[in-house]
RNA sequence: GUGGGUGUAGCCAAGUGGUUAAGGCACCGGAUUGUGGUUCCGGUAUGCGAGGGUUCAAAUCCCUUCAUCCACCCCA
């Protein structure tokens, strides 16, 4: 044999039993998205490179590390989407979205790349399935996008979630609660891990989810974001709130959750998942009031978040159901062989799934192949069949066997299989 | 980018310097010339991720490299 290529680092086929499964996740996506009247929008694998240094944050560690980013032929700079939000707000910008009537939903589903150490959940090519609500600044917005997302695992029978809420202000608060952070980590800097130490100078929000024993002490003392919220924001998050409780959607305030992106305003949250390993985040978003301005767009407030597909997948267990097969065709025999693939093309297009032998080995090997594919009903043609005149149909489940006359066998076994 | 684990057939694996690399599942053939998953018999690795080295002798020891898994950073 020739050397084997194998696939690139980070990277997974998914086979036909585990397609199954990603076919209902994005068919109850596309469902649940429209009933709120969210439309899909589909943009370029890849965009300018700037777009992502804008907008995502020069210092984030999926801009500063974590890009695939090469020269075109045309010396362009260009990046591999790392995150479906940049994309689409370039999109809704270029395009003038801005000017149609009312608040704009859109959602988006397909491959994000970034160079990681692959590990449980996490790939270097991975598939998120997100949306976005443009021009509104509501918190009826945020729950909203919030509960489109649980109607989905909802819809496809996730267990065990849990939604964890946070806010992290606007410009104008956000500032006051950063300074009395850095003044308290100051304080006692020595006795935060190294790791810690060098957030304080990076994202010093950062260091409130550090999952060493040590740092999670010293944060009990910690200043809460909850606390120096301004009036506005603190108005907003207690509507977001309201709205939640009003359906009975349960959820944890977590003054600790932070996320990585610089663009985020006011609302941030996550659904995490006992089941998933390390990696428990299922779906992560919030608001981006100043990003749509940021990138050139004029000012629109916006929420939104993505989940990733293969982290559901991983939840829901992974294997889907085979592809079920209504009949298998067994025939001996040249003549009777043509005359079989005659009737098995016929059957698929009246409707029926059909699988036919092409061992042209013995019976008993071919209802053998029938059996092992599930089939739900056999036809039989030999030789002895064909001189007949008719071909044979077994249940494989009853184990009951009838002739069928050749002439009007297609409409007959459709009408006796389905 | 950092740390640790693992690579033997399609899959699960035994083997820790010495005949011909166990076993199980799966697959293929036969027993059984046209009717069922059982049973029985037989077959499938010039090869142990790849490359180099040590040795009379290497899956086994050494070096390099690749892949994979788990964790950190960070994130979906």
């Amino acid at each position: 044999m020739e050397k084997q290529v194998s696939l690139p680092r980070g990277t997974k086929d998914i086979l036909p039993d585990e397609v199954q499964l990603w076919q209902r996740i994005e068919a109850t996506a596309a469902v649940i998205f429209g009933r709120c009247h969210c439309s899909e929008i589909r943009t370029p694998i890849f965009e300018a490179t700037e777009l992502y240094a804008r907008g995502i944050g020069e210092a984030t560690d999926i801009v500063s590390k974590e890009m695939y980013t090469f020269i075109d032929r045309g010396e362009r700079s260009v990046t591999l989407r790392p995150e479906g939000t940049a994309g689409v707000v370039r999109a809704f910008i270029q395009n003038k979205m801005f000017a149609l009537p009312g608040p704009q939903k859109l959602w988006y589903s397909g491959p994000m790349f970034r160079y990681e150490r692959p590990q449980a959940g996490r790939q270097r090519q991975f598939n998120q399935i997100g949306m976005e609500i443009f021009g509104t600044s509501s918190p009826k917005a945020d729950a909203e996008a919030i509960l489109v997302s649980l109607d989905i695992f909802e819809a496809l029978g996730v267990q065990g979630l849990e939604v964890q809420i946070n806010s992290l202000g606007c410009p104008d608060c956000r500032g006051n609660y950063r300074k009395a952070l850095v003044a308290f980590f100051e304080n006692k800097k020595e006795e935060y891990c190294s790791d810690c130490q060098s957030r304080v100078e990076l994202n010093p929000l950062r260091v409130l989810d550090c999952k060493v024993p040590a740092c999670k002490a010293l944060n009990q003392d910690a200043p809460s974001i909850q606390e120096t919220l301004c009036e506005g924001c603190r108005e907003h998050q207690k509507e977001l709130l309201a709205f939640l409780d009003s359906v009975g959607t349960s959820y944890r305030l977590n003054p600790k959750l932070v996320r990585g992106l610089d663009y985020y305003t006011r609302t941030v949250f996550e659904v995490v998942s006992g089941s998933l390993g390390s990696q428990n985040t299922l779906c992560g978003g919030g608001r981006y009031d100043n990003l749509v301005e940021e990138c050139g767009g004029p000012p629109t407030p916006a929420v939104g978040w993505s989940f990733g597909v293969e982290r559901l997948v991983m939840i829901l267990g992974g294997k889907g159901n085979v592809l079920p097969l209504d009949l298998f065709v067994a025939s001996l025999g040249e003549a009777a062989e043509r005359k079989a693939f005659e009737l098995a093309h016929g059957l698929r297009k009246s409707g029926l799934s059909v699988e036919t032998d092409f061992s042209g080995g013995k019976l008993d090997k071919q209802i053998k192949q029938a059996i092992r594919l599930n089939a739900k009903f056999l036809l039989i043609l030999g030789e002895d069949e064909l001189a007949r005149g008719e071909c044979l149909l077994k249940n494989l489940s009853e184990r009951s066997q009838g002739a069928v006359p050749l002439e009007g066998a297609v409409e007959a076994i459709a009408g006796l299989v389905k």
